[in-house]
DNA sequence: GTCTATATTCCGATAGAC
DNA sequence: GTCTATCGGAATATAGAC
């Protein structure tokens, strides 16, 4: 089988590099084209148009993404670490994917809302099924979406924030409330509600 | 002392929801002129362009975050549980603020990112007065993070996913694992990393 | 398949009337 | 302060040569 045209997957590269430097608006199809190294004809030849172009990016996330999902059900270290210890990154081609796909977003074209909330369940599925809790599942999802909400904000230049944890700090603390919920049993789920950040102190009633 | 003019203010609300509805490539001076109900030529002689435009925002937004940062800090809840539950909502004027920013992040232009990264600093500094332990404060800031990552996601007409938790389930977790902190004793932080997801199995070796 | 050249529409910004 | 009219340039897309 010979390899497919390179050209493609060149657009769809400079396409998403384009977007997370320069932002959905400055994304032109000249500009695409001329950090692909090719013409805008040649361009239109493999996406007649802007949308295909977008089209082309999200079937690409989508095939990444099931790709993923294979690796996380299969990871040594679990599906829940392994979700928290990608989320992390923003360097894999699938980063990469996701990252360009937000800055498409926008309410009145559902598409790429459609395809990054389709990743997100599957996500969610294979957590629901390693972890026991549900409700323990479900904080992992916002934790890790928490730490790629962090990488869309970071830029190249500015350094980590305080407020950026690492990796291993956020699986200690996810491992930790893993296993109270363990020891409290898994029939106890309701519990009073009691307010945070005032260490000790007793609210005013 | 007489009413600040009124266009400026409804170039800026219409500005912030074409961003949202529309996005940044489609939000064009012509179009936030047009819903602000004033002509392109109005809306310039108030923001000379697109440029003093985004700044605008920018300056509404940082206003708005500084007036939420004394409720947080006042929150009988205690400002951790302000937080969590104020990240669930995508109402308020300053979620608008956010969600407009959120549409303009591109890594070449830092301004918004600039603004956008010292708010959340701001957050963490008064989360990390109001809880005991730093790493438990950051995780904090990640699931706000999550839960305004999901407002990005949903759309108005998309129900809630499977994978969307409530305010009151996340707040629960988080009381748990404060308590669960204080119990252990402050001196302790570093627990050697075991894997999850794996309820009860050993990985393999 | 890839290119150049061009048609058409639209954007940001300016000029100037009122 | 708000408007209309318009300029110069850029955007998407098409036509057609090679």
């Amino acid at each position: 089988m010979p390899p497919p045209p390179a050209a493609r997957e060149k657009v769809l590269d400079a396409f998403q590099r384009l977007l997370i430097e320069r932002g959905a608006r400055e994304t032109t199809l000249d500009a695409v084209a001329k950090a692909a190294g090719v013409s805008k004809g040649g361009l239109l030849y493999h996406f007649g148009s802007r949308e295909a172009l977008i089209e082309g990016l999200l079937i690409r996330l989508k095939t990444q993404a099931d790709a993923d999902l294979v690796s996380m059900k299969s990871a040594t270290e679990g599906p829940a670490a392994y979700y928290i210890r990608t989320s992390a990154s923003a360097q894999t081609p699938l980063d990469l994917s996701l990252l360009a796909a937000t800055r498409l977003l926008q309410r009145s074209h559902p598409r790429t809302r459609e395809v990054l909330a389709g990743v997100h369940e599957q996500w969610y599925k294979v957590l629901r099924s390693a972890v026991g809790d549900p409700a323990v599942a479900r904080l992992i999802m916002l934790i890790g979406d928490g730490m790629y909400y962090g990488a869309t904000l970071s830029g190249a230049e500015s350094g980590p924030s305080a407020a950026a944890p690492d990796v291993g700090e956020v699986l200690e603390l996810v491992d930790e409330l893993v296993r109270s919920r363990e020891a409290s049993g898994p029939g106890q789920m309701t519990l009073p509600a009691r307010p945070m950040g005032q260490n000790r102190a007793e609210p005013p009633v």
